[in-house]
RNA sequence: GAGUGCGUAGCUCAGCCGGUAGAGCAACGGACUUUUAAUCCGUAGGUCCUGGGUUCGAGUCCCAGCGCACUCACCA
């Protein structure tokens, strides 16, 4: 085959001969007894002329420049990178003869001395090289490296090992999540999985994907929040539960929303909106102190802080102030939303309110702030405040515009509960409503629910705002595009073959 | 969903008014014992995203499609 594919491959797989010439496995073996490079380097001497230990490295050749009988290279894991260097007359024929079919993205094993170069830098001198595996693949350009956004996005393998900021922002987010892991633990929290698939998707407004069973023969939903499965096990006596998962919506993508993304909804029995007040500020706080060594992290030319306590605000308040009207007065509120060019005839008036808030407060809301007590209507699953039921005890986490939180003292009513499902609001679409009716849900809250608090957060976006990423793209692994096409050589084809057009997605 | 932009060698990119397809890196061959994107000499490498159209002639102009990005509207 003469495509140009495989005429960089050719080369690759010559020196994979070779390799197996040698009599060595070119896909490696097990290798015991290495350091990471972050380890080898505080290892390593300061001072030229100086001898450090002997140390054994593992990981990928990221340099490898030849300049006659010396060869120098940079070997990286996922600490970081670290030269070394081969010299032909330290090393015997067998090193040198592998050396000679190693290039770069080829993961190796090296040991040798630790000493700094002639120039100065931390490296190790090589005394014997092992081959752990071959790589087929020509890497990108050495200076540039991966630039093309759809190449990062389809080979995010590639990505993460040529750009090293990459790997450097999703450890980050493992880190993140890990925080919130312990700062739950250290509240007795216990993490728990409920299903993915819902015979109904409850528990948030959104649209949800649609998928069958056929043994059952019965179609099933992938879940588009957790908070009802959560709230039953509360029931059945787990006191502080969360769920850290992926959810399902099945609505556009853009630099902020991706169809499947990571939440975490916690509930904790006997407390209240308050309480997840307190413990969102410790959450976040926390997290932004694993990502970032402090509570404060530069977001574009803005810096957020993180340090608790966060500011607190009254919706209602928060309307009067840059709306300019009273919320409880109705005929105000649509005349402002008239003007506002906001559709109001014919809808709830808890549904214009929150479009009058949103065009003109959330933008003002530079944070952290608590936005709390919103009006009820909009509210399905949540305590009304007591002695007056328009309100309802939630609040909303903002920084600058933005939405991180949403908590609720939870409704543990079920009367209330039943009649919420029931109540369709004037004004909303099917799919932008949070009224489904779940009569197992009912039941369980019949059984007894305790008072309790509860919130979520998204992952994807908490992790966007502490690493200074905008594009929600850039802190998922795999984000969703649309399938790429191969032809039989595994060749990656520009367009779909003849008769591969898109099955016909359901639009319910 | 609408608008705008992009798609040329493995990678990063040039390609002017329509006139033989270019560079750097990478690859291959050679020189080189302290390099840092090493350097130097040489060789090879192209479905210019796909399909139509205009033209004597299209990477370039026009139409349609595919993919990706950005902006706007909606969901978190």
């Amino acid at each position: 085959m003469s495509s140009n594919v495989t005429r960089l491959e050719a080369a690759r797989l010559e020196k994979l001969e070779k390799i197996k010439a040698l009599g060595l496995d070119p896909w490696g073996q097990r290798f015991d007894g290495h350091i990471h490079v972050e380890e080898a380097r505080n290892q390593c001497p300061e001072e030229k002329g100086v001898d450090g230990p002997a140390v054994r490295i593992a990981g990928r050749i990221a340099r490898w420049s030849d300049s006659g009988k010396l060869r120098f290279g940079h070997v990286q894991d996922y600490t970081g990178r670290i030269q070394v260097m081969i010299s032909r007359k330290d090393v015997g024929d067998d090193v040198w003869s592998l050396m000679e079919c190693l290039e770069r993205g080829d993961i190796v094993g090296v040991d040798g001395i630790l000493r700094v170069s002639n120039t100065g830098e931390k490296t190790v001198f090589v005394t014997k090289l092992h081959i752990l595996c071959k790589s087929l693949a020509q890497p990108p350009e050495k200076w540039h490296g991966l630039q093309d956004t759809e190449t990062q996005l389809r080979q995010r393998y590639t990505d993460m090992i040529y750009n090293p900021q990459v790997l450097e922002r999703m450890f980050k987010r493992l880190r993140i999540m890990d925080a919130i892991r312990a700062t739950l633990k250290g509240h007795e929290y216990f993490e728990v999985e409920t299903p993915v698939l819902h015979a109904i998707a409850g528990g948030a407004a959104a649209r949800p994907f649609v998928t069958h069973h056929n043994a059952l023969d019965i179609p099933l939903y992938l879940r588009i929040a957790l908070e009802l499965h959560l709230k039953r096990l509360m029931v059945g006596g787990i006191e502080r539960v969360y769920e850290m998962a992926r959810v399902f919506r099945n609505e556009g993508v853009d630099s902020t929303h991706n169809p499947e993304f990571t939440m975490i909804e916690l509930y904790q029995a006997y407390g209240d909106y308050e309480s997840m007040m307190d413990l969102a500020e410790e959450l976040i706080s926390n997290a932004c102190r694993a990502a970032n060594g402090a509570t404060t992290v530069q977001w574009g030319d803005l810096t957020l802080d993180f340090t608790p306590p966060f500011q607190r605000a009254r919706y209602g308040d928060l309307f009067r102030e840059h709306a300019g009207c009273d919320m409880e007065d109705e005929e105000a509120v649509r005349m402002l939303a008239h003007r506002l060019g906001i559709e109001h005839q014919g809808r709830h008036i808890d549904v214009v309110i929150n479009d009058v808030f949103e065009a003109t407060v959330e933008d003002k809301l530079v944070g952290p702030v608590f936005v709390i007590d919103y009006p009820a209507a909009m509210c399905p699953l949540t305590k009304r405040k007591a002695g007056n039921p328009a309100i309802a005890e939630r609040f909303e986490l903002f920084i600058h515009g933005m939405e991180l939180a949403n908590a609720y003292t939870e409704l543990n009513d079920p009367l209330l509960q039943d009649e919420l499902f029931r109540t369709q609001l004037q004004g909303l679409a099917d799919e932008d409503s949070m009224a489904k009716m779940d009569h197992d849900f009912v039941r369980a809250l019949k059984v007894g629910m305790p008072a309790a608090g509860g919130m979520g957060i998204g992952i994807d976006r908490l992790v966007m705002l502490l690493t200074n990423t905008h594009s929600i793209r850039d802190v998922i692994f795999f984000p969703l595009l649309k399938p790429e096409q191969f032809d039989e050589h595994g060749v990656s084809l520009d367009e779909p073959p003849p008769g591969s057009e898109a099955i016909d997605q359901q639009d319910g």
